[in-house]
DNA sequence: TCAGAAACGATCAAAAACGATCAAAACCAA
DNA sequence: TTGGTTTTGATCGTTTTTGATCGTTTCTGA
């Protein structure tokens, strides 16, 4: 008689840990341990291992969920250690603005600082997917449409397949878009199916497609396919962007500027 | 020394400072203290930490959230002596609203104020046009779907011509309307041509139309025709609403309720 | 303008969490 | 069974986080 399967009980409990942490959104070690009813050592060596599936996020004392809203604020919060390269990604895409031009701003912490640069363009019309964005721009400055669609919760933005109905209709002369990943082989990739359908309808629509990626962008590899790296005109990055990954860019024909 | 258990893991603390900020507007630091139950020297080394992420500004004190959020406009003295009533009609109209609806809520304050009650309603989808009631429902609640279309940016509303693009592809059970105007001969009007086009739009395609207007709609006349009273299947007002003018309504086959 | 009060930042010690290491236990194939 | 491998749990030194103290800065109102 057997006893106890160790092989399948570790992936099992492992699987019971991730259930666990998305659940609650976030989980410390010693209630870990208590709920799963072993060692403090087996809970760090199983969390190590969701951390490199990319299924969790390890903090001091714990571990916080990939699917969680607060893990998107705390993946937020990291990249926004960069908020001074989003910066000036931002004031650079700026010079890729022409008056009067009709620009499509995407969800992303990068993209937002566009907007909040837009204060007194009121030549521009802006169409956006972002609450964050549209709220920004809600005072004052440009014409401000919002392509509408259903409402993600993670991001504040607008995706799915209702999106399309506006994006039909309009015209954009340049899409300012974010991303989640960005790799020579499997290109831009974003956390949401319905998000990376919006996001590669806007750059089938638009003259220009401009990419806004901070270095740590490269490389990464998400859950939802976007599109190709083709699809992209111009990317703008920060000094810190690989220097061969750009090579390989420019060879491609993309117009590659690090801010 | 003895250190408290630690409740929160520190992100978790973090997050929740910073909502407490973006929700207020502002916060002290000892009031951040008492909420979170931690000592002064962690909020001001969280408060460091969110500064540093952009999300928050750090003042002598606190500090101010930077996180631009809708607000609600001041209202003068006679809207906010209208918020009872505003009240008293929202939640009569909850009496509408089924089980799995798909309900289509309106810009304007009464309104507004549905939104605010249907928080844990995870079972409605809701169709709005209106940046505020979606602002309310974007933490958690209903299935949020915006209906896209230029901002009007003094109701903060999307109207005008684009929105007929999303609000073809969808079903609405019943739709929670305000109103500016609401006269017997007139009919129902309000400020802006935009926004009658899409609130006569919206009206076409709801199954049923809710009216939401208080007291002090009746009788008056604004600028642009949505609709006439037809249109409307349910009124929903105040004790002071006017008896003629209720009378009027119910022999022309409207349901009016005065809450 | 100046003095008291409040808030601040730097620093330090305590406590909790961490990672590395190692031995015991469980597992697996012969 | 036996020998080798993997997994687990305990120990221990190190790191991180937190809270208190104290001198300094900033705010406020007389």
């Amino acid at each position: 008689m057997i006893l106890e399967v160790r092989a399948d009980l570790a992936p099992e409990r492992r699987e019971r840990m991730r259930i666990l942490i998305r659940k609650a959104g976030v989980a410390r070690v010693e209630d870990l341990k208590s709920d799963l009813k072993v060692s403090v050592a087996t809970v760090r060596r199983d969390l190590e291992a969701l951390e490199e599936e990319g299924r969790i996020r390890r903090v001091h004392g714990g571990a916080v969920s990939m699917e969680s809203r607060l893990e998107e604020e705390v993946f937020d919060d990291k990249a926004n250690l960069a908020l001074k390269e989003k910066r000036l990604i931002a004031e650079e895409a700026l010079n890729f603005i022409g008056t009067g031009d009709s620009i499509y701003l995407d969800g992303g912490s990068t993209v937002l600082e566009i907007a909040r640069l837009l204060a007194g363009r009121t030549d521009l019309t802006v169409v956006t997917n972002s609450l964050r964005a549209a709220a920004e721009l809600s005072e004052s400055g440009p014409r401000v449409i919002l392509i509408g669609g259903e409402l993600r919760r993670l991001s504040q933005t607008m995706v799915g397949p209702l999106t399309q109905a506006i994006l039909g209709q309009v015209r954009l002369d340049k899409a300012f878009m974010g991303t989640m990943g960005l790799c020579i082989d499997d290109g831009l990739t974003t956390t949401d199916p319905n998000e990376a359908f919006t996001k590669s309808l806007v750059q089938e629509h638009a003259r220009q497609v401009v990419l806004l990626a901070d270095a740590r962008k490269a490389g990464k590899i998400s859950f939802a396919r976007v599109s190709d790296l083709e699809s992209v005109d111009i990317l703008i990055s920060d000094k810190k962007f690989p220097a061969k990954t750009a090579r390989t860019l420019r060879k491609r024909g993309l117009k590659v500027r690090l801010a």
